[in-house]
DNA sequence: GCGACAG
DNA sequence: ATCTTGTCGC
């Protein structure tokens, strides 16, 4: 019983879940967020579009992490950093977004508080969680068409699904993160995905972020240095 | 009981 | 997360 477990267990009570439709529209601000690490540094990726697909670009930073990296307590590693960032790059923009999109789970952890949902709670933001690896088992059968999806359960309560991003392709984990309802989450992740398996946000955030952890100049992305 | 376990 | 490009197969 780590002291971790009871602060996961009491944030997960804040965490909002609108039942309610979606209040965004085409001009709503989309930040998709995603980190590479390399040792004790890591290079955060913040990318800014709005629903409709218009454009603002791709920022990255650098930090350093001192928490290691322990499955179920990734939100105490990613999201702090991940709040810096935010913070960092509202300053030196003097942008700021309406709802994140994160590179890992929501409320689909086993005491329903993943990075998605931590760094929501503390922004008082929507957040939606999109994984590539499910923390919990689910059972059932996934279509293989475009668009498919099946429920995770922890004790009989639907936290999250596997959601076919594309026919044939390997799902993708989407949860509520805060302030978001499931429906509208794997609505918003659909409406963004286009080629890859996912999103079309969180694979510029990726791609560029590795490119800045190998050095290589900024050409497609934003510079923003170190924090 | 033991191991596995988002990034 | 990372080691790792093109290539084989459904």
């Amino acid at each position: 019983m780590d002291n971790w477990d009871l602060l996961q267990t009491t944030l997960a009570q804040q965490v909002m879940h609108l039942p309610a439709q979606p209040v965004w529209a085409d001009d709503t601000r989309i930040l998709g967020l995603d980190v590479q690490y390399d040792g004790d540094n890591a290079y955060i990726a913040g990318d800014l579009q709005t629903l409709a697909g218009k454009l603002f670009g791709t920022y990255i930073a650098k930090t350093t992490v001192a928490v290691p990296y322990k499955p179920q307590y990734f939100a105490f590693r990613e999201g702090p950093i991940l709040q810096n960032f935010i913070a960092y790059w509202e300053a030196q923009t003097g942008l700021k977004a309406d709802l994140l999109l994160i590179d890992g789970h929501g409320i689909a952890h086993p005491r329903k508080l993943g990075v998605a949902s931590w760094l929501g709670v503390q922004l008082d933001l929507p957040t939606v969680g999109c994984a590539k690896e499910s923390l919990i088992h689910f059972q059932g059968n996934l279509a293989e068409e475009k668009g498919s999806s099946l429920p995770i359960l922890l004790e009989k309560e639907t936290v999250g699904v596997a959601l076919r991003t594309q026919k044939g392709i390997k799902p993708v984990f989407v949860s509520v993160g805060h302030l978001v309802s499931l429906e509208a989450s794997i609505d918003l992740v659909m409406r963004l995905t286009s080629l890859y398996r996912i999103s079309d946000n969180l694979r510029r955030a990726d791609q560029y972020a590795r490119q800045a952890f190998r050095g290589e100049p900024a050409k497609e992305w934003i510079d923003l240095g170190s924090f």
